[in-house]
RNA sequence: GCGAGGGUGGCCGAGCCUGGCCAAAGGCGGCGGACUUAAGAUCCGCUCUCUCAGGAGUUCGAGGGUUCGAAUCCCUUCCCUCGCACCA
């Protein structure tokens, strides 16, 4: 299948398929039902369309790699994987290839699970759930009925797009353009009245809005979008008597200005709105030809009523506007055109007054005289708060204390809190979903189908126009539960939204039959500990798992309210800029680049091009990159003889296997950082550094350290073993590890990272030195090279600088007769550091200075073809030594 | 309009939280060299400008500020992406 490996690169097919087997025979990756409160490491199932694709990708590598990575650190971990396979496609597929939505489902899992096989992400297959089987949707079905006990579902009409020609509902994504045509028959989509099964989550919406604010490990931006949704608004109900209608209530946030409310306005499809109607021809041309509820405009018209205002007393014009929104609030609203902008657009149309009753507050240094100045809403509105005018007794009141008081003082008005959010209406009129458990019965109307009778299973497929439950008359056919009278069955499905909603929760007992997960093991293994996926569920499949979970807490089966824990959402992969579509024909197929590159490129390619939640583009040239450092690393542990004599521990005379040991030390603590954080790529760019320090080691080196040599090895093979596991198996196995590198321990650093960075500094600077050095001064060929550490008096004279809050730092410095006996030099040097001295950072002690260097110096031979010397300061001439300072050590090159 | 995120050298992308060691990691691309019959692969070096032995100048969307010192902190402004929106 493979063509051969691009320029000569390892045999990847070979080795990936190796260890697949391997894994899969010995169930590496199987957690037993007894782990203890494993770590809960999920990505979002993903809807089995036949085709992994890059996000897929990109996605289970990012949970791969951090269920594995946990393990390492001897986590017992939880991974598994399932299917989202309900939905509309596959009715669809179904129809054109005139098959079943059943069989052409589970080909397509068949198909991505081998594909994720194929990239090497261990799952816990056992533990596989599949949405679309009886065994699944009969939880569904469950969890329903308990819903229902708990009152949490309702039934009622709602409106929905129509396809009259399809005969079925279509979601608000498949009514294309913009004069709402179906998108797979082009009719025109009428808008329906039908009974419709909703969840009410919108009892939940305090909690649910509340709760986002403890979600620390979630994004902020995933938070406010689910804050907008929810839209929580907190205001007050107040009532205006209209002329002959009685008490209408209006929504307000405002209530402070309601002394500046100079008309009232209804929503043109509101009950008053459509009765005058009937008798007013201005009033029902308005609605039929004029309102435009989708247009920028305000428009409106006058009614022959008018209203009192409950704080003034005063008559006000009635209009009937477009802008009131029949679903919004209560559909009628109070007009303040003064410090509305919206309000005092529409009144200057209509010729209403515009009043101003609230003033800006006096700035805090002002001259408070109590006499706020009204402000000039002649033009445009004042929409702050302020302090109240023209408002009688409240006058002087600040806004929010003038809210308080009027919701008090008027009659009518008391606080009310409102949201955006809707109830969940999850009927569905498709065949490929979750039948909802309920039966008709003319006589006791909808009844629950008894728990016992479940699960309720989909009849054969038919292909028909419409719903296909609709036309399977025997299966509608049946009696009822409670009367034993004919009835037939609820032919709508569930959103599959609903089965999303507690996938997470059947991985922990995915072959329960008696229950729709094993409470105390949930109770054990929730929440999941860090959740990934794509920021288009960050409010509908995120809210509703949110929802599920803490009604099944209220119902006494679980202790956590929030279901995921740490949530990641990750960034698109795209090519040029743009995201990867089939319509765009920019697709690039993971399979292609497993075939020629393997999964390992594939997947360290990926998570080092950058953090997991930034888009990035796809690279041919970065792909080749990272198919070739493999291959380097590959060849770079065959050519370590692994039977090298086994040296226990580092020679301590020898300073290079002593720096390139502390480089290992380093790489380790700081790549740990980066994989606790899921900061993939700063991690992996550790370990590349690590293992090109170790091939220059090898390169160029008098002759490694085995030890040193064999551990570096050891400890990039184990960095790099989330990302690139199949290669690091052999590699692993290679160096002679025991066991799967899956299960080997992470290695452990007690370097301190901040040392570590020093030297690397202060050997890089000196390198840079050098080269600065030679270049400038135009040396064709050094001679040889000295390299002078500063003197251990300078070193002391940093440290007491460093401390010193002295405002005379030489004067301080003189203080010390081991500084002071160097004169002239000290003073100079004294001078220097009182120069600089906000800027004084630590430096090495000399001996490390001198270590550093010294282990350093290969380097530096081997770039400029000298010898090296590295010298102390008194071993140098003092006219080179001088210029030494702590961190920056002299330098002489001799031509 | 409101809210969130982002703008870094030819490109991609670290750094920004916790200011100084930042002309700014790493990769890609480009240039030069080693190896090779050659190409590829691999390895070494260079890749903002000037330079008199490690120096100087200009740079991190733009402008201003704080500070001895700003890619990093604050304000203003422009541009991009995303979410919400006649929401009362």
């Amino acid at each position: 299948m493979s063509e051969s490996p691009p320029e000569e690169g390892y045999d990847h097919a070979a080795v990936e398929r190796r260890w697949q087997e391997a894994w899969d025979e010995t169930d590496a990756y199987r957690t037993p039902d007894d782990a203890t409160d494993p770590t809960y490491v999920l990505g979002m199932y993903p809807y089995p369309s036949g085709q992994l694709h890059m996000g897929h990708v990109r996605n289970y590598t990012i949970t791969d790699a951090y269920a594995r990575y946990r393990r390492m650190c001897g986590d017992s971990v939880l991974h598994p994987m399932g299917w989202d396979a309900f939905g509309l496609p596959a009715e669809n597929a179904a129809k054109e290839r005139d098959t079943n939505p059943r069989d052409w489902t589970l080909d397509c899992i068949e198909t991505m699970r081998g594909q994720m096989e194929s990239m090497g992400f261990g799952y816990d297959w056992d533990r596989e759930v599949t949405t679309c089987t009886p065994d699944y949707y009969k939880w569904n079905q469950w969890l329903f009925e308990r819903f229902s006990e708990e009152g949490l579902v309702e039934r009622e009409a709602a409106e929905v797009n129509w396809c009259p020609n399809c005969e079925t509902v279509l979601a608000d994504e498949q009514v294309e353009g913009d004069d709402e045509r179906c998108w797979r028959c082009g009719t025109p989509v009428e808008q329906r009245e039908l009974d419709q099964w909703f969840l009410k989550i919108t009892e939940y919406a305090d909690e649910l809005v509340d709760g986002l604010d403890d979600l620390e490990g979630w994004p902020d931006s995933v938070r406010q979008m689910q804050r907008n949704w929810i839209g929580r608004q907190e205001g007050a109900r107040v009532s205006f008597d209209v002329s002959g209608r009685g008490e209408v209530e209006a929504f307000t946030t405002r209530l402070d200005t309601i002394h500046g409310a100079t008309f009232f306005a209804l929503a043109p499809d509101h009950p008053i709105s459509e009765e005058l109607a009937a008798a007013d021809d201005d009033v029902r041309r308005f609605l039929e030809e004029e309102a435009d509820p989708d247009g920028d405009e305000p428009n409106g018209v006058a009614t022959d009523l008018t209203a009192t205002n409950p704080a003034t007393g005063e008559e006000v014009p009635v209009f009937v506007a477009d802008f009131v929104l029949s679903d919004v609030g209560t559909g009628a609203l109070m007009g303040v055109p003064g410090h509305d902008d919206r309000d005092h657009a529409f009144a200057e149309k209509m010729g209403v007054d515009i009043v101003p009753v609230v003033a800006p507050a006096p700035a805090d240094g002002e001259a408070d005289d109590g006499e706020p100045t009204p402000p000039d809403v002649s033009d445009a509105a004042y929409t702050d708060d302020g302090v109240l005018v023209n408002s009688g007794e409240y006058d002087g009141l600040a806004s929010a204390e003038a809210r308080e008081r009027l919701t008090a003082a008027i009659d009518s008005a008391e606080s009310h809190v409102q949201y955006r959010l809707r109830d969940w209406g999850i009927s569905r009129q498709r065949y490929w979903g979750t039948p909802i458990p309920v039966v008709h019965c003319d006589d006791c109307g909808p009844v629950l189908v008894p728990e016992a009778e479940l699960p309720v299973e989909l009849p054969e497929f038919v292909n028909t126009t419409g719903n296909p439950l609709d036309a399977a008359e025997e299966w509608k056919r049946t009696t009822c539960p409670d009367c034993g009278g004919e009835a037939v069955r609820e032919t709508d499905t569930m959103d599959t939204f609903v089965d999303s909603s507690w996938y997470f929760l059947r991985y922990v007992s995915p072959d329960l039959g008696d229950a729709p997960f094993d409470v105390d093991r949930a109770n054990d293994w929730m929440p999941v500990e860090q959740y990934v996926g794509g920021i288009e569920h960050a409010v509908m499949h995120l809210l509703y798992a949110r929802f599920v979970t803490k009604v099944v807490a209220d119902m006494e089966m679980l202790e956590h309210r929030e279901p995921f824990e740490r949530l990641l959402a990750q960034g698109m992969v795209q090519l040029d800029g743009e995201k990867m579509s089939k319509s765009k024909g920019n697709v690039v197929s993971p399979q292609r680049i497993v075939d020629e590159y393997g999964a390992d490129t594939a997947r360290l390619f990926m998570m080092q091009a950058a953090q997991p939640e930034r888009d990035f583009d796809w690279s041919e040239e970065g792909v080749r990159s990272t198919y070739r450092f493999l291959t380097r690393l590959k060849r770079t542990v065959e050519a370590f003889d692994a039977d090298a004599a086994d040296a226990s521990g580092v020679d301590p005379d020898d300073p290079v296997a002593a720096y390139v040991d502390g480089e290992v030390d380093a790489a380790v603590a700081v790549a740990t950082e980066e994989y606790d954080t899921l900061t993939f790529n700063t991690a992996l760019r550790e370990a590349q550094g690590l293992v090109s320090t170790l091939r220059n080691y090898r390169e160029h080196a008098d002759g490694v350290d085995d030890a040193v040599f064999r551990r570096g090895l050891t400890v990039a093979v184990r960095l790099l073993a989330p990302v690139a596991p199949h290669l690091c198996e052999t590699l692993h196995e290679e160096l002679g590890g025991e066991g799967f590198v899956v299960d080997a321990d992470w290695p452990a650093s007690d370097a301190d990272v901040e040392t570590a960075e020093r030297r690397r500094r202060l050997v890089e600077n000196t390198r840079g030195d050098v080269r600065n050095i030679v270049d400038v001064a135009g040396i064709d060929e050094p001679e040889r090279v000295d390299v002078v550490v500063a003197p251990d008096w300078k070193h002391r004279a940093l440290e007491i600088a460093l401390d010193s809050d002295a405002p005379n730092l030489v004067g301080e410095l003189m203080g010390h007769d081991e500084i002071r006996e160097h004169g002239d030099a000290a003073a100079d040097y004294g001078k220097d550091l009182q120069a600089e001295r906000e800027a004084l950072t630590p430096a090495l002690s000399p001996d490390a200075e001198y270590d550093a260097l010294t282990a350093a110096a290969w380097l530096v031979e081997r770039e400029f073809d000298a010898p090296v010397r590295v010298l102390r300061a008194d071993e140098a001439d003092d006219s080179v030594a001088r210029k030494a300072e702590p961190g920056r050590p002299a330098i002489d090159i001799a031509e």
